[in-house]
DNA sequence: CGCCGTCATAGGCGGATCGCCTATTCACAG
DNA sequence: CTGTGAATAGGCGATCCGCCTATGACGGCG
């Protein structure tokens, strides 16, 4: 096990921990640092916060939360990956695995966890992607590997697995009853690139109005929660 | 101040937590027991869990999350009152206040806070719901106090009642994912008066934008099963 | 009975948005 | 190296939105 890679002093794994609830990072913080090989070295409430903190305090994994207000989670993984390529960051989110594990991992996260998993299970979840490996359920790991075993009863699953990451991102605006032009700023994009965005949701999940596309997002967003 | 009326022994004001994600609970008690007047009595991860706590330690407060799986933070809030008549309850809900904050407060519940206020912000709040009074946020507050203050011809209703019969009817359709020009053809009227009927709607509900109170037909459709 | 408030209807108008088309850049697969 | 798809965004005409005004109908009220 060579963790301490980026620690050459203290010998512990360092941690960069970002979540916009600040509870949350509190009782991460009291976990870790209870731990003798891990040390939290910086937290962040906001992407840019974080993007700012990975760069200073260089450190050896980030957690990350998915959702946090503006700018989502897979692309602050995309810009820490871009400024900090190698970078670990396990993901550690309130949603149902299923619906972004996959998204998550495939934008470069290393492991997926949910928030509702106890403090041994968590701090597994830290070590083995410390140790270089890939972390995720046991439900999850199967499915992707069923994924790729070349299985495909197609058509079964969500209508939703069609869309970008980006689209998928905008359809979870419109589900919030955000306008377009909400959406384009709380994403820093021209209005115009979100209505694309809109016309290719309707255009894969068959939607022939607006109304109806949006009308389908709530309640999408309605039963995850 | 007579916050402890339940915890004779202690003097301290006892809290149940109810969270199913463990971190969160953990952050909170951290938090909270550093106080002088405040304890931590028990913690639940689970509605059910919650009930049963709530049972046998007879905290002064209870604070929840609003989202927990199986459905049903509000449903928490009523079963808790109901057992528990007075119960004291306190929602810290990571959503959008504007969301949430009316159905929970209309639940029975005693404040709305997010989960990303720090904590002082968090001590106040619990503070001033066990001193008997009534915690929200600015913004909401003033939102609920311009709502109340052109209309009581009822004590407190579905927020619907402010409508007439077309506007309600109208606003049925939106929730049916139709566009206003979908609604005035199977209404025969021109979508100008149906535009006019929505924003009537959107002023009598106190709906910034039609997006939003397209979300809440929404939403509202889907709740009448 | 006349007055006032509300409801339902709808037109006007300027600016915003939609729907559709095109284009550039980039990444990745074949 | 070339093609496909994703993400970004501009153009443009038609439509829609938001706000203002207006008319007739109904219903309570002094």
């Amino acid at each position: 096990m060579n963790r301490a890679a980026h620690s050459p002093e203290s010998g512990k794994s360092s941690i960069l921990l970002v979540d916009d609830h600040r509870m949350v990072l509190d009782g991460y913080t009291l976990l870790i640092n209870a731990q003798p090989d891990l040390t939290v070295c910086a937290t962040a409430a906001s992407a840019p916060a974080a993007l700012s903190a990975a760069g200073t305090s260089r450190p050896d994994l980030v957690i990350t939360d998915l959702t946090m207000q503006g700018r989502g989670g897979l692309d602050l993984i995309k810009d820490l990956l871009a400024v900090l390529p190698g970078l670990r960051i396990l993901v550690c989110s309130m949603h149902d695995e299923m619906l972004y594990a996959e998204r998550a991992l495939r934008a470069g996260a290393k492991g997926y966890i949910m928030k509702d998993s106890d403090g041994p299970t968590f701090l597994a979840a830290i070590r083995k992607v410390l140790d270089g490996g890939i972390y995720m359920s046991a439900q999850l790991s199967a499915r992707v590997l069923d994924a790729f075993a070349g299985s495909r009863p197609r058509g079964s699953s969500s209508p939703m697995e069609k869309l970008s990451d980006r689209e998928f991102e905008v359809f979870r605006f419109f589900g919030e009853g955000k306008t377009a032009k909400e959406i384009a700023d709380q994403l820093n994009l021209s209005p115009k690139t979100v209505s694309v965005h809109r016309d290719h949701i309707k255009e894969k999940l068959n939607y022939t109005t607006s109304a109806e596309m949006i009308r389908e997002a709530v309640r999408w967003v309605e039963s995850q929660n």
